[in-house]
RNA sequence: CGGGGCGUAGCGCAGCGGUAGCGUAUCUGCUUUGGGAGCAGAUGGUCGCCGGUUCGAUCCCGGCCGCCCCGACCA
């Protein structure tokens, strides 16, 4: 492709509003640009990548043996009542919805479970006809809260998604082990660091989860992993050993009151004592669909929301307001005190954190005042515990106990053991050998593919732009002519391009009428692996030189020796 | 949904009660040709939308829409 006819506009300057590095970078290198929020145009160099992407994902899945499909991004609100996820998705206003001309409801899909559940019901009637996983690489919509970060988090994305079907849950987890294996395929060919961790469940409900997260600074999850032992988890989902208690071996000291006048907050009453925090018990008052909760914990750990509605079994969690912790403790923010609640009428859970406490400092239970010497088994009788602190970095490894590190993390891919949920709302069953009637087992499956481009920027760049990896790069080659008005430099440059070309080469070809300089700076912004330059010095020498993105390092080649040099280049850069 | 901020040329921004300006990009000419050159000229704007105040509003006031950031959780 010659830029002269192609559509593309790199600018020096990204949007004011650009945040993260890839939004920032495949702005400015023209490769896409904002519609609305979270809604975003590829133009023709970008969706090249973003097909390169799209094609690797398709590729691995077939080696895999998945299958692909097409369903509706279309679909009525039966389907989704059958499942029940209608009226729970409508209330988290993720749904984007919108009514026929007879009024019927409609949504376009975040995802596809139903419909091809509904496809496999009609079709799978024996084990025999099992395994099955079925695929596909379709738009998605999304009314996301907060979308950000240009392709990383947007209300219409591309996806792919896939839905394993089997005959119990042995072959469950065959399927999953292989879709498991063609992720870890498929981002090793986008040129990825990944790492795997164990992910909560979420709102679509199942057992096993894991998450594929690229490590970088803008990624909105935190991961938690243990270098020593190699367990890794999705912070929601992290556990950890025990962490030592600041109350080891001491004997119990009486109840106190003590006066602590205006200082409410963990914070107030630290510097106001003079005590650790880790001295405290902080009582938090939870409001979920099943009523009041307090949940108590140690004073310097921090609720996991995702552990705790495990714990309590509740869907929807949020902090009470101030009232409302007055009305159901009796006791205003800040004062609450384990021994004072109504235990009869609350439902109370205490984290391990604080299974042992001794002398520790809590609320008193009315304004302005805490107690000390707060022994938990002495002045409160807990009935229920768990674990629900959010774990920190340097806290102890579930399994191996040394420190765990916490990072940020982008969320590319995610596997998923579903169970029976779809196929038995939707009822999907097959017979099994002794005739008797089994809902299917099903694994749900998903890449983004826009983010999985984006996090390739995330992680690829440097100052002067992107730095693709070969197997996403719009274009493998940049040929670059120094001086087209020179009609020898121009000549050799047009065979050049030619003789690539015929080679079979994924080559972009620079012909506009530009000082060096400034075309230089566009090759490195849109980041080609390799660039060609044609002219100037080395071409007085009969000579071109091939330049690596990655670290500038320049070779020259006569120049009927290029193509085999680019050819050389191009092996390197696929080895590694 | 709550808080904050911003909507002025394709992009980045300034301005201000008297109907708009800078940089960049774009176009023309000259000059230049190895890391976003220089000179000269030119094109380009219902100053987000609606209403109010005023002799007069891009500016002040109100409403709406759009966009961004933070929060929606720790007492």
């Amino acid at each position: 492709m010659r830029w002269s006819r192609y559509f593309l506009q790199t600018v020096r300057e990204a949007p004011g509003d650009a945040e993260a590095v890839s939004h920032i970078l495949l702005t400015r290198a023209g490769m896409i640009r904002r519609l609305a929020a979270g809604i975003y145009s590829l133009t023709p160099l970008g969706l090249r990548s973003h097909r390169k992407c799209e094609r690797i994902v398709r590729e691995e899945m077939d080696r895999s043996g998945a299958l692909e499909v097409e369903l509706p991004i279309l679909q009525p609100r039966e389907l989704w009542e059958e499942s029940g996820r209608w009226e729970r998705y409508e209330r988290e206003e993720i749904l984007f919805h919108l009514k026929d001309r007879k009024a019927g409801d409609y949504c376009l899909a975040p995802t596809a479970e139903e419909a091809v559940t509904t496809m496999v019901r009609a079709g799978v009637t024996s084990y025999r006809q099992l395994p099955v996983t079925l695929y596909q690489i379709r738009t998605k919509f999304r009314d996301e809260i907060r979308p950000r970060f240009g392709l990383m988090r947007g209300r219409e994305f591309l996806m792919y998604d896939g839905y394993s079907f089997d005959a119990g849950e042995e072959g469950l987890d065959r399927s999953y082990a292989a879709q498991d294996a063609a992720y870890r395929a498929i981002f090793r060919r986008c040129g990825l660091d990944f790492t795997v961790v164990q992910a909560d469940s979420g709102a679509i409900g199942g057992t096993a989860s894991e998450e594929f997260m690229v490590l970088a600074d803008t990624g909105e999850d935190a991961v938690v992993s243990c270098a020593a032992c190699g367990y890794g988890a999705n912070l929601e989902k992290a556990e950890t050993g025990r962490r030592p208690a600041p109350w080891r071996d001491e004997t119990e000291a009486p109840l106190v009151e003590v006066p602590t006048p205006g200082k409410g907050g963990i914070d107030d009453v630290v510097n106001f004592l003079g005590i650790t925090a880790a001295r405290m018990i902080k009582c938090l008052v939870y409001e979920s669909e099943q009523g009041y909760a307090v949940a108590l914990l140690r004073g310097d750990l921090e609720v996991n929301e995702v552990a705790l509605k495990h714990v309590l079994g509740v869907e929807h969690l949020a902090l009470a307001s101030e009232e409302k912790v007055e009305r159901a403790t009796g006791a205003p923010v800040g004062y609450v005190g384990p021994h004072k609640l109504p235990w009869e009428k609350l439902r109370v859970v205490a984290d391990e954190s604080i299974r042992d406490a001794v002398n520790a400092v809590t609320g008193a239970g009315r304004r302005d005042w805490h107690v000390a010497g707060f022994v938990l088994r002495r002045d409160a009788k807990v009935e229920q515990w768990g674990s629900f602190a959010q774990a920190r970095a340097g806290d102890p490894c579930p399994r191996c106990g040394k420190p765990l590190a916490i990072a940020r993390g982008i969320e590319v891919g995610h596997i998923f053991k579903l169970g029976t949920k779809y196929s038995k709302a939707l009822g999907c069953a097959y017979t099994d050998e002794k005739g008797e009637s089994h809902p299917a087992v099903m694994g749900t499956y998903g890449i983004g593919v826009g983010r999985t481009m984006a996090s390739a920027v995330e992680q690829h760049h440097d100052g002067d732009g992107i730095v693709w990896p070969l197997s996403l790069a719009p274009f493998e080659i940049a040929l670059v002519s120094l001086n087209p008005a020179d009609a020898p430099t121009r000549e050799a440059a047009d065979a050049l391009y030619d003789a690539l070309r015929q080679a079979g080469m994924d080559v972009f070809y620079d012909d506009r009428d530009e000082r060096p300089g400034v075309k230089f700076k566009d090759a490195d912004l849109i980041g080609f692996p390799i660039r060609v330059n044609v002219g100037g010095r080395a071409f007085k020498e009969g000579q071109v030189e091939i330049v690596r993105r990655r670290d500038k390092n320049v070779r020259t080649a006569p120049l009927a020796g290029a193509l085999e040099a680019v050819r050389a280049l191009r092996a390197e850069l696929l080895g590694g």
